[in-house]
RNA sequence: GGCUCCGUCGUCUAGUGGUUAGGACACUACCCUUUCACGGUAGUAAUGCGGGUUCGAAUCCCGCCGGAGUCACCA
């Protein structure tokens, strides 16, 4: 029988959650569904100076955001908990005693030392610890001598290798390994430790995570051997990219170039589907097919970590603004208008028909935030040059607007039923009353009620949104203006 | 700098010895049209370079070049 995969996401708690992590949490909740298995959620708080209150929070809200299930975690529990390595400091230490036992790794008492990096010249940790006597030790650790543990990594001139399931065979040799530390001086592990002692004891199969760890990886599947535990499967992930600003060189996609939080795209109208979607494809492609819209649902199908790509990719804003606009238009305008409703309050506090106001701005933004600037001059007519009413390309003069205000006025009044087939059958008749073209007569009323050159819809669609009694008053101050 | 990995249109990618090198974003043109969008049609655009192997190479091998990652008591 198959063993049940299991994958995990073990996120730091730094206060945000990058993209980038959040594209390694999906593969690895992805990775687990797919074969039917189980997703766990761990908390990598270790480093006390990076801790950042309320993380965690923002860890539980983006994934439920982007439904994104774990079956165990911190918050609703699970039979391999606690969740939290702060909270499993005992186990730490009881392994890593193990690990001294059989000699794989020692007490270290060099102390803190600082990284040194001069021009280009690397320096890493070397000291005679490990060959400190039982007696010597007992005293060190007698007197409270603080110390570190470091794992007793090979001397020799061989090489380790082993097997990645997306770049292939890995090789590195000992000579670019040393002894990393495992439980540091304030007794809280590192990394390369508790993430091993914690997917072994958590029966994790699969480990998905940066291609930035495809090189320890080789001095982990030794720690593994010196614990005489089986290998998970390992997936490096390429890393996502981006174009920097000032010099013009793809650069790792980071902070500094600008918004990488979930939270951040959210904020600027991205919907969590959309980006979902989007960081799905970055890295990943199903087979031949070309297909580029995926539901959660249908990724948990058709994921296979096996098609995850080796090369970087630099994420694409204009790609995923075109993939956002089409999640946007597809929705039904109930839920089109849950999501826009607070974007729309930021500058229209006035009754209008929304619905026809929602119709209107659908299928015209991209991204939420876009909303605001398109729509403001609903609220308040905005001023502008009454002589734009006249414009050789529509064939008008200020004679003809003038002409045209007062005639609408006259149609417009009559008009019971005020939608846009209606509005459009009157202005319509009554150019061709007048011998005037519909786009000279359009023009002038699509100016006087919004006072702008570009608007989200035609002149009557506008007057739609407006209501009979604000499309009026529009047009007669505008009409007011001329004389 | 050592080590490791990567290299198909500007970007995301398909392609696993024989394809007119396909799709998507972006861009351009045209159509639609009450401005702007949406939508539709068409177009520009790629195998980093140099050697092999082969009847034949984007695909296999070697070298070079370019890019990235890593070298912490951070993860």
């Amino acid at each position: 029988m198959k063993k049940e995969v299991v994958s995990r996401y073990a996120p730091s708690p730094t206060g945000y959650m990058h993209i980038g992590n959040l594209r390694t949490c999906l593969y690895e909740y992805l990775t687990a569904k797919h074969a039917g298995g189980k997703f766990i959620l761990r908390i990598e708080d270790t480093d006390r100076n990076r801790f950042v209150a309320d993380s965690e929070q923002v860890i539980f809200d983006t994934l439920h955001a982007c439904n994104i299930k774990y079956d165990e975690g911190p918050d609703i529990g699970g039979k391999n908990g606690p969740y939290r390595q702060s909270e499993r400091l005992d186990i730490y230490k009881e392994y890593a005693r193990k690990l001294i036992d059989n000699k794989s790794a020692y007490y270290c008492f060099c102390g803190e030392e600082e990284k040194t990096e001069v021009e280009g010249e690397f320096t890493v940790h070397h000291c005679d610890c490990a060959k400190l006597s039982k007696a010597e030790i007992e005293k060190k650790l007698t007197a409270k001598t603080p110390y570190v543990i470091r794992f007793n990594a090979p001397k020799d001139d061989k090489s380790t290798t082993y097997h990645d399931n997306v770049f292939g065979d890995i090789t590195v040799s000992h000579k670019e390994m040393y002894d990393i530390v495992l439980l540091k001086s304030d007794g809280y592990p590192t990394y390369n430790f508790c993430h091993i002692v914690d997917d072994h004891l958590m029966g994790v199969t699969h480990v998905l995570r940066g291609n930035e760890y495809l090189m320890t990886t080789a001095l982990y599947t030794l720690i593994y051997k010196a614990f005489g535990w089986t290998l998970p499967e390992y997936y490096h992930l390429p890393i996502i990219m981006t174009v920097d600003k000032e010099t013009g060189k793809i650069v790792k996609f980071s902070k500094r170039h600008g918004s990488v939080a979930f939270r951040d795209f959210v904020e600027a109208g991205y919907l969590p589907e959309a980006l979902i979607n989007y960081i799905a494809l970055l890295g990943w492609h199903l087979g031949n097919s070309d297909e580029e819209f995926f539901t959660m649902e249908e990724l948990i199908k058709v994921f296979d970590p096996k098609d995850i790509r080796k090369s970087s990719s630099v994420f694409d804003y204009e790609k995923l603004k075109w993939m956002n606009a089409k999640y946007l238009t597809q929705m039904n305008l109930k839920d089109f208008y849950k999501v826009a409703k607070p974007f729309i309050e930021k500058v229209l506090n006035k009754t209008v028909n929304m619905d026809a106001l929602l119709k209107l701005i659908q299928p015209r933004v991209q991204i939420l935030s876009e909303i605001p600037e398109k729509i403001e001059f609903f609220e308040k007519l905005p001023d502008f040059d009454i002589n734009l009413l006249a414009n050789d390309k529509k064939k008008t003069t200020l004679e003809i607007a003038k002409n045209v205000l007062t005639k609408s006025l006259e149609v417009l009044g009559k008009v019971k039923d005020w939608n846009n087939d209606n509005l459009f059958e009157a202005l319509n008749s009554l150019a061709t009353e007048m011998g005037l073209k519909a786009m000279s007569v359009m023009w002038v009323i699509r100016l006087s009620v919004s006072g702008s050159l570009v608007t989200v819809g035609g002149a009557t669609e506008i007057m739609e949104v407006l209501g009979k009694d604000e499309s009026i008053a529009r047009l007669k101050s505008t009409l007011a203006r001329i004389k």
